[in-house]
RNA sequence: GGGCGCUUAGCUCAGCUGGCUAGAGCACCUCCCUUACAAGGAGGGGGUCGGGGGUUCGAGUCCCUCAGCGCCCACCA
C-alpha cells in the first residue's frame, strides 16, 4: 500500500477510456507471458469478427462477457492468452470490396499493376456495371480495404476495454492462417478425411459457388402451384402439382408412393413430358406423400434436394437446364427431338429462372397442358445465408471434409466431443447434437471464390491434355502456402501448367469455415511455434454466438478431433444476441442498428459494459439503455464512495488498527459472503450472477452501512467516537473498498482502475482476486444481524423523516424500537452507531414479537 | 413434425439445489441541496409469479398437462 494518496476533489468518467487505455498499453497490462506452464495459463479461442463493414452492439455484448471471464481468471493468477482476430477471408469481404470500389473480380484477366478502381461506385447494383479486374489486383483491394477496418474494430475494441493482448492479433486471410489451413487440408486429405466427388450439389447462382448443408437457411417467398398434364399413350394424362414449371425440360419421372392405389397402375409406364414430347417413366417411391398436391410429382435434375434422392436411388438419368449463372443452358438436352430442341432454344435457352418460368407457363397454356389457374402460395425456399437469390442444384466437382454426415462412427465420436466440453449454458449442447444428428451429407468446403484460402493441389494432366482429377499433386508442407494458380506442384515448372503431361492447378479456395474451424491452431502456433502450442493448447473457452453453433464451434470440433484427437477447449460459453427494444433481431434492413461508438461515447465504456455483463450467459437480450444509465450511475458511485472512503481524516488509518466494532465485523462478515458467492458465480461463468450480487451488496454497502458508521468514522463526539472506534470503522472501509473495488472490476474496468490508482500500487486487474477465508480471518466471526437491525432501524427513521417532509439530517427526539429480545440484543451492539446515523437523542427498546419502530421528531427550529 | 428455451410489477429482468409478509432497475408519485455523490439522495404506490392438476408441513422454485412467444432443425411436388 502506498501511503501516498491522490484522491481528487471531483472525481469524474470523462476521459477514463483514453488515459487508462495508455496506460496500460504502455504497462503491458494484458500483455500475454509466454514463459509461464500450461496449467497456469487460460487461452481464450477469441472469435474473429467478420470484417465486412462495422462492429454491431452485439459484438460489444457477447465479447463483454469473454472480458469479465478472462480479467477473473487474470485476477485469480491465471496468464491469460487473450488474442484477438480478423476474419477478413471470404464472401463477405468481397462483397464489401465490389460494393466500396464498383468492381469483381474476372480470373481471366492478367494483373495490371496500375489499376486503379474507379472514383465512383457505379449507381445501381447490377453486376454487370462492375469493372472487372484481375485476380491479384481484386485480392490487393480485399487487403487493402480489410486492412483500414481492421484498425476501427481495434480502436472500438480498446474503448471498450477489452484486455486482449493485442500483439497477438491474427487475420484469417495472413500467411499464419493460409498455412495452417492448407496444412491441416493436407493431412485431412493424407488421412482420407477430406476427399472431391462429382455430384449435385447446392449452388448459389449470384455468387456462382457451391455452398455447405452448414450456410443454408430457409426464406419464405411467393410461388404458385401449377397443374400440369403428362400426356399417355392410349389413354388419360397424368396430372401432377409443381411450382417449377421451368423444369420441365429437365423432367426425368413422375413418382408416387408405393402404395398409393390411385397410381400403382401406372408404375414403370411411360408418360410424355409436355411441350417436349420426352419419355418419363412413372416411379414408386416412399418419399412421394401422397397428400400433397395430385400426390404425384414429377422429378427433375435437379429442382430440390428431395430430387437428388430420388435421382440417386431410383437411378435416373441426369437431364440438366439450369446453369451456373441461373439462366437456362444454351443447348437443349440431347434426347430431345429436332422440334422439341428448336422450341426449347428459341424460346427458353438463356433465359433467367423467372423468365422462363413465365414463357413457359404461357407455352403449356396454349398447348392445353395447364389445368386451372396458378394457386398462388408462399412457401419455404433454401438459400445461401449471405446470398440474395434461391439456391439451385447443379453438378460439379468439389471438395469435401468428413464430418459424420455419411458415417455413424463419427457422428457418434463427434456427438461424445460434445460431452467432453462444459457448456455454458448446459442446454447449448442440445443444439450442437442436433445438429449432429441432422447432418445429411459431408462437409463441402470447396468455393468457386478468390478471396480465401487456395485448396493446395495440383492435378495431372494426361498425355492427351486431359485434365486427371485422380491425379492429386501436392505440396511440400514447409513451403505452404501455397497458390496453386500461380506456383508449380514439386517437381513440375511452370511451363507445364495446362500441358499433356503437365499439371493445372486448383482453382478453388477453401470455405472461410475451413479456415476459422482452426483458430486455435492458427493463433495458439501449431505451424511455427510449437513451444506456444503445448502452453496454449487445448484451450480453456470458447466464446460464441449460439447462431453459429452448427458451423464454427462444429467444425472446430471435426478438425481438432481428426488432427490432434481431443476437443478444442474445456469450456464453450455461449452468447445470446441483442435485441432491439421491440424484441425484434436487430438488422441493417430494419435500420434499427445502434452504433457502439456512440453509445460507448454517450454513457461511457463501464456503463455499457454494465449492461452488457447483466445480459444472463445465452439469453437474448433486450437492447436497454435504461441500464446503461444504471451502470453510468454505479460507476460514479463507485468513485464517489472511494473518494469518500479514502479522504475520510488526515491520514489514513494505521496499518495495525483493528477491526473492533461489531457493526464494523457483521458488515466484513457479510463481504466474505460475497466474496464466496460472487467467486463461485465467476467460477461457473455466470459474471451475471456475479455482478448481481456484488452490486446488490455495494448498494447496500454505500447506502446503509456507510451511513451507520459515517460519524464514527469521523471521530464525532457523541457517536462514542474514540479513536478504536474510529480506526475501526475506517479500517473496516478500506478493506471493504479494495474488496469491492475487485469484485467489479471484470465489469467495470474503468472506474475501478481509476479508484484503485488513488491508493493502491499497480493495476487492479493484476491485483489478486479476493480470497474468501483472507477476508474471514479479519473479521469473519462477525454477526451478520448486527448490522441487519441497524439497517432496518435506520430505514424506518429516514421512512419517518421523509414521510414528514423534513431533511434527513433533522434531529430526532426518540426513537423507539420493538422486536425481539435476541434481534434487540444485537441492535444494542450497534446502538452508538444507529443513534448517530439516526441524529437522535435517545434510542430505547422494547420487547414484542414483531419489528416496528416509532419515531419521535424534534421540533423544527425557526430561522 | 422434432428439439431447446422463455412466460414473475406498465417496461427490462433477478429469484441457484423448494423455507419467514415475492425482489431490483427503469418509468410514475412524494419528499430532501445532508460536509462522498443534485446527470444526486430518501421514501411510496403497483404483482392471484401464463392456465389447470399433482407431490410436500410448505411451490415462483419439483412433476404432469394445456396455452402463448422465441430460437434451432427437418419438410418444402
Amino acid at each position: 500500500m502506498s501511503p501516498e494518496r491522490s484522491v481528487p476533489d471531483k472525481p469524474s468518467l470523462e476521459g477514463l477510456e483514453a488515459r487508462w487505455g495508455e496506460e496500460w498499453e504502455r504497462e503491458g497490462t494484458y500483455r500475454f507471458d509466454r514463459t509461464k506452464t500450461r496449467d497456469q495459463i487460460y487461452s481464450v479461442d477469441t472469435p474473429p469478427p467478420t470484417v465486412s463493414g462495422s462492429l454491431h452492439v452485439g459484438h460489444v455484448f457477447s465479447f463483454t462477457h469473454t472480458d469479465t471471464i478472462v480479467r477473473y481468471q487474470r485476477m485469480r493468477g491465471r496468464e491469460c492468452f487473450y488474442p484477438m482476430g480478423w476474419d477478413d477471408n471470404g464472401v463477405p469481404t468481397e462483397r464489401r470490396v465490389e460494393n466500396f470500389y464498383g468492381v469483381r473480380c474476372d480470373p481471366s484477366l492478367p494483373y495490371d499493376p496500375d489499376f486503379r478502381p474507379p472514383a465512383e461506385p457505379p449507381k445501381g447494383n447490377r453486376r454487370d456495371d462492375l469493372v472487372r479486374c484481375s485476380r491479384r489486383n481484386f485480392i490487393d483491394l480485399c487487403f487493402g480495404l480489410t486492412a483500414e477496418d481492421e484498425q476501427a474494430f481495434e480502436e472500438l475494441w480498446r474503448h471498450l476495454g477489452l484486455s486482449v493482448d493485442w500483439s497477438l492479433t491474427y487475420t484469417t486471410i495472413n500467411d499464419q492462417s493460409r498455412r495452417a489451413s492448407q496444412r491441416a487440408f493436407l493431412h485431412n486429405l493424407a488421412r482420407g478425411e477430406a476427399y472431391q466427388s462429382e455430384a449435385p450439389t447446392l449452388w448459389d447462382v449470384r455468387f456462382e459457388m457451391a455452398v455447405s448443408q452448414a450456410e443454408l437457411e430457409d426464406r419464405e417467398q411467393p410461388g404458385a402451384y401449377h397443374q400440369v398434364a403428362f400426356g399417355r399413350d392410349g389413354g388419360d394424362p397424368l396430372v401432377i402439382d409443381t411450382t417449377r414449371p421451368e423444369l420441365i425440360p429437365a423432367c426425368v419421372a413422375l413418382v408416387a408412393h408405393p402404395d398409393d392405389e390411385r397410381y400403382q397402375p401406372f408404375f414403370e409406364t411411360q408418360v410424355r413430358t409436355p411441350l417436349f414430347g420426352v419419355p418419363v417413366p412413372v416411379k414408386a417411391h416412399r418419399l412421394a406423400d401422397p397428400e400433397k398436391g395430385t400426390g404425384i410429382a414429377m422429378i427433375c435434375t435437379f429442382g430440390d434436394t428431395t430430387d437428388v434422392t430420388w435421382w440417386r436411388e431410383l437411378d435416373l438419368p441426369v437431364r440438366a437446364v439450369v446453369g451456373r449463372n441461373g439462366r437456362l443452358l444454351p443447348d437443349a438436352p440431347h434426347e430431345f427431338t429436332d422440334e422439341a430442341t428448336d422450341l426449347y432454344e428459341s424460346e427458353l435457352a438463356g433465359k433467367t429462372l423467372f423468365s422462363a418460368k413465365e414463357r413457359i407457363v404461357e407455352l403449356l397454356g396454349e398447348a392445353g397442358a395447364l389445368r386451372g389457374e396458378p394457386r398462388k402460395i408462399t412457401h419455404p425456399v433454401k438459400f445461401y445465408e449471405k446470398g440474395d437469390k434461391p439456391l439451385e442444384i447443379v453438378t460439379s466437382r468439389q471438395w469435401y471434409i468428413r464430418n459424420g454426415g455419411r458415417e455413424d462412427d463419427l457422428r457418434q465420436a463427434l456427438i461424445a466431443r460434445g460431452k467432453e466440453l462444459d457448456w455454458h449454458p448446459g442446454y447449448m449442447r442440445a443444439r450442437y447434437e442436433d445438429w449432429i444428428e441432422g447432418l445429411n451429407g459431408d462437409w463441402l468446403i470447396s468455393r468457386q471464390r478468390y478471396f480465401g484460402v487456395p485448396i493446395p493441389v495440383w492435378y495431372g494432366v494426361g498425355p492427351d491434355g486431359e485434365v486427371d482429377h485422380d491425379t492429386v499433386l501436392v505440396p511440400d508442407e514447409d513451403a505452404l502456402p501455397v497458390d496453386p494458380t500461380s506456383e508449380a506442384p514439386p517437381g513440375f515448372d511452370e511451363g507445364q501448367r495446362g500441358q499433356p503431361g503437365g499439371f493445372v492447378g486448383e482453382a478453388d479456395i477453401m470455405d472461410t469455415w475451413a479456415t476459422s474451424s482452426l483458430t486455435p491452431q492458427i493463433v495458439g502456433g501449431w505451424v511455427d511455434d510449437d513451444d506456444l502450442f503445448q502452453r496454449v493448447f487445448p484451450m480453456d473457452l470458447r466464446p460464441q454466438g449460439h447462431d453459429i453453433i452448427r458451423t464454427w464451434l462444429f467444425s472446430t470440433v471435426v478438425r481438432s478431433h481428426f488432427e490432434h484427437d481431443t476437443a478444442p477447449w474445456r469450456h464453450a460459453a455461449v452468447s445470446g444476441w441483442i435485441l432491439d427494444p421491440d424484441r425484434k433481431k436487430m438488422s441493417k434492413s430494419k435500420g434499427n442498428v445502434v452504433t457502439p461508438m456512440a453509445i460507448l461515447d454517450q454513457y461511457g465504456s463501464d456503463a455499457v459494459r454494465y449492461w452488457s455483463a447483466n445480459g444472463r450467459p445465452g439469453t437474448d437480450t433486450a437492447l436497454d439503455e435504461g441500464q446503461m444509465k444504471v451502470g453510468r450511475r454505479l460507476a460514479i458511485k463507485v468513485l464517489n464512495v472511494s473518494k469518500f472512503v479514502l479522504k475520510l481524516g488526515d491520514t489514513p488509518p494505521p496499518p495495525d488498527a483493528r477491526i473492533t466494532h461489531p457493526v464494523d465485523r457483521a458488515m466484513i462478515a457479510r463481504l466474505a459472503t460475497l466474496v464466496d458467492q460472487a467467486t463461485s458465480a465467476f467460477e461457473g461463468y455466470d459474471y451475471a450472477r456475479a455482478l448481481e450480487r456484488t452490486e446488490s451488496f455495494f448498494w447496500w454497502f454505500c447506502d446503509d452501512h456507510v451511513e451507520l458508521v459515517k460519524g464514527r468514522a469521523y471521530g464525532n463526539e457523541d457517536a462514542a467516537g474514540d479513536a478504536a472506534g474510529s480506526d475501526s470503522a475506517r479500517a473496516a472501509l478500506e478493506e471493504a473498498l479494495g474488496v469491492l473495488l475487485r469484485l467489479l472490476a471484470p465489469i467495470l474496468p474503468y472506474a475501478t482502475e481509476e479508484a484503485w490508482s488513488w491508493w493502491r500500487e499497480g493495476s487492479i486487474h493484476r491485483a489478486p482476486w479476493p480470497d474468501p477465508t483472507e477476508v474471514v480471518m479479519d473479521a469473519g466471526d462477525g454477526d451478520p444481524l448486527v448490522t441487519e437491525v441497524a439497517s432496518a432501524v435506520l430505514s424506518e427513521v429516514r421512512k419517518a423523516k421523509t414521510e414528514a417532509g423534513v431533511s434527513l439530517r433533522a434531529d430526532v427526539e426518540s426513537v423507539v424500537v420493538r422486536d425481539t429480545p435476541e434481534r434487540l440484543a444485537a441492535l444494542a451492539r450497534a446502538a452508538d452507531d444507529v443513534q448517530d446515523a439516526a441524529k437522535a437523542a435517545s434510542v430505547s427498546t422494547e420487547d414484542d414479537d414483531t419489528f416496528s419502530v416509532s419515531v419521535v421528531l424534534a421540533p423544527v427550529a425557526e430561522g
